[in-house]
DNA sequence: TACACCTCTGAATCTTCCA
DNA sequence: CTGGAAGATTCAGAGGTGT
């Protein structure tokens, strides 16, 4: 066993799978190449099952066998507690799962999960892509399973682990447990139970982590499946190890490891970053969606009605209004409590500067001392509702109110 | 065609089929019975096409048969523009995915839709299952799609909206810039578009929506599928309608539809539902989802700012101020995005009727073609700062702007 | 018709700037 | 120097365009 312990091996899994030793692996992640309808692999052995899902694609019938004998092959190298995960895109997942059906048995099947994130979008006449399929699927009824607490959307606990893996280079007490050795969240409650359906951002194009890996996987994915089905110590295997992600992801969390790929760029790549491995945080998942937000949305609830785009990420801009007049956009600022309407103008000057806009609006919402009566041609200056509510109040009697009636309509 | 029109028909859809006309359908939903392992029905008629998934799981076959021999009769209603969307669970995904894939082919494949809900549960052994899928596939490459945007995601920063992009001499992207080295505006960009997952609560909030059928799906999400594939007028089809959910939709965004479900009391619910659809149906259309799922809640948010009393269980007032005129407190409604102004002052008239109050006030927030001037003591109608706004957009241009100012400062 | 190349796109990072 | 705010950059799919 010592043999494949934490080593990348340079093989196709078909093969080497005869030589890994029986009943060992606790987890088999399973990355394969996704069904594109080009380039597929369709080497086909001998007394192989034939997994036929329709002989109008004949395509698609290789890939299946392919994969087919490929999981097949894998299957008795897992304990009788280990589950096998397989990632799919959705060009054929159905057929992956189709395959792990007959082979895992359907009273094994755990679980469909879904990875959801945000991309890129383009002129697609369909719903953006967003999302890819694991499928997990145990070798008996007794498996092992780790259950996660905590929300799953903001990311909560996956940023625990990220920090305190960052205390752990420092030799400080890492994972905090219960009694049961589950992990703690922050505050000591356990949360909800984890869902099937996974927000983890995809792997952004700027980001260190990357190894130029087309298909590298984020760590925090690989990171949970891990930590799900494993315990520190147990073994993990990938036959299509790729830029290694699930091995980094093994190692930091302390289980042992087999990685294999026909590509001697994948392995050497996997063998480089297994050396030094790159632990980016996602700033998106340790701070959260909201401390993006900094257009105020109660502020902007008090626009209800208007089509606007809010703004984040920008401390003058609140919304904007996009190509109502001269095409274009129109930018909108909401006061603050506590702010003048001076400074509120100010902000959304300032911010404005290089950009193009058709005009500015600010919307005031204290009462000022000073009314503000500036000429400028590319800014208006609104009342909020309430502002103008309170104005009238300030005429308390109904004689007064009727004047104003009078007044307003003369 | 007329025969069909709207109507609810109690018979096997596998039947119906032959008698309705061809490629006469925009939209076929299905919304098959999940297939759990037991009660399947197996009727299979002589010269069906066998769909073969394994031959170890004999139960499976037979769903696939009985929903292969259906999706096959349905294909011939469509037009050649239409589209099917085919509802599953995680069960038989696969089954269903392959059968579609077999008639329709992989090339009008067109989506992979995931509805994810919150579903509280416990103690799982595996991740909490939190959302099905749905199909969706067309006739040919030339199919009816009406794309539906979004907003940008919180870490999207603003020049990205606002700004136009080229590439330089070396072929990297850039901002935009014009021969003055001056940024270029992008003229306003339509937002995301809509993404393959769907957070979409199980049940809609509106209790009245409950019609107590099991499998009864949410409102809203039948409304985006509607919407998303068919123009008022096109028609649509249910061919296992339970409780006429998609009816509903269909008949609330104007289009035409037919309704089959096997189940006399599948029919007999969803004829009564069509006949009374609950007002909080209706509204939908008028509205669109966002807004109908919000406007009680955000109403008040609007005046933001005042120190309200929000008033629970009544219908026409939505708060109070107190003692800020004659010692009695002021009564507030906000329009709502589906009444006249007449309505609304109508309905905060009737409710305060027994009321003691010092004066009403109304915020419209719908741009009105007949102005409110009717003189009142005790009411005054104050414009939302949407509504404020949108009517200074209307003066287009700067100069106009110019001339609103100089009047506004006169 | 087939295919290579170009364009457009939003997310989330990296990088720079500025107080 | 430091930290936060804002600007710039890269990626990979699909559609469009031109050869």
């Amino acid at each position: 066993m010592n043999e494949f312990k934490n080593k990348v091996i340079e093989e196709d899994c078909l093969r080497i799978c005869d030589c890994l030793p029986k009943e060992s692996y606790d987890l088999v992640y399973l990355d394969p190449p996704f069904f594109s309808g080009k380039e597929q692999q369709s080497k086909t052995r001998d007394g192989m099952r034939h997994y036929s899902f329709s002989d109008r694609w004949p395509r698609l019938s290789e890939y299946a066998d392919f994969m087919g004998s490929r999981i097949e092959a894998v299957r008795p190298l897992l304990k009788s507690t280990g589950s096998i995960v397989v990632h799919c895109d959705s060009s054929a997942n159905f057929v992956l799962r189709s395959i792990l059906e007959d082979i895992f048995g359907a009273e094994n099947f755990r679980s469909e999960i879904v990875w959801r994130y945000k991309r890129w979008s383009n002129s697609q006449r369909s719903p953006i892509p967003s999302h890819q399929t694991l499928f997990s699927y145990s070798v008996t009824e007794s498996y092992k399973y780790n259950q996660i607490y905590g929300g799953y959307s903001a990311t909560t606990n996956v940023d625990q682990i990220l920090q305190s893996r960052a205390r752990d280079s420092r030799g400080k007490s890492v994972y905090a447990r219960d009694s049961n050795g589950v992990i703690v969240g922050s505050g000591g409650k356990k949360g909800v139970p984890l869902s099937d359906v996974w927000d983890i951002p995809f792997l952004n194009p700027k980001a260190k982590e990357r190894v130029g890996y087309p298909t590298q996987k984020p760590l925090v994915l690989l990171d949970r499946i891990v930590r799900l089905l494993t315990d520190p110590g147990d073994w993990v295997l990938d036959p299509f190890c790729g830029s290694g992600t699930t091995l980094v992801a093994a190692k930091l969390l302390g289980r042992n490891f087999t990685g294999v790929d026909q590509s001697s760029v994948a392995v050497s790549l996997s063998r480089e970053r297994l050396g030094n491995p790159v632990v980016t945080e996602s700033n998106l998942m340790k701070m959260g969606e909201e401390s993006y937000l900094n257009a105020d949305r109660d502020a902007l609830k008090i626009l209800a009605g208007l089509p606007l785009v809010p703004v984040q990420r920008n401390k003058g801009i609140d919304a904007l209004l996009k190509g109502e007049a001269d095409g274009d956009p129109v930018l909108i600022r909401v006061q603050r409590p506590f702010e003048t309407l001076g400074d509120s103008i100010g902000a959304l000057r300032k911010a404005s500067l290089k950009k193009q806009f058709s005009f500015l609006v600010v919307v005031a919402t204290e009462a000022s001392l000073v009314p503000y009566d500036q000429e400028e041609n590319d800014l208006i200056v609104v009342d909020s509702t309430a502002k103008v509510i309170e104005s009238l109040l300030r005429r308390r009697t109904r004689s007064e109110l009727r004047l104003f009636e009078s007044q307003k309509h003369a």
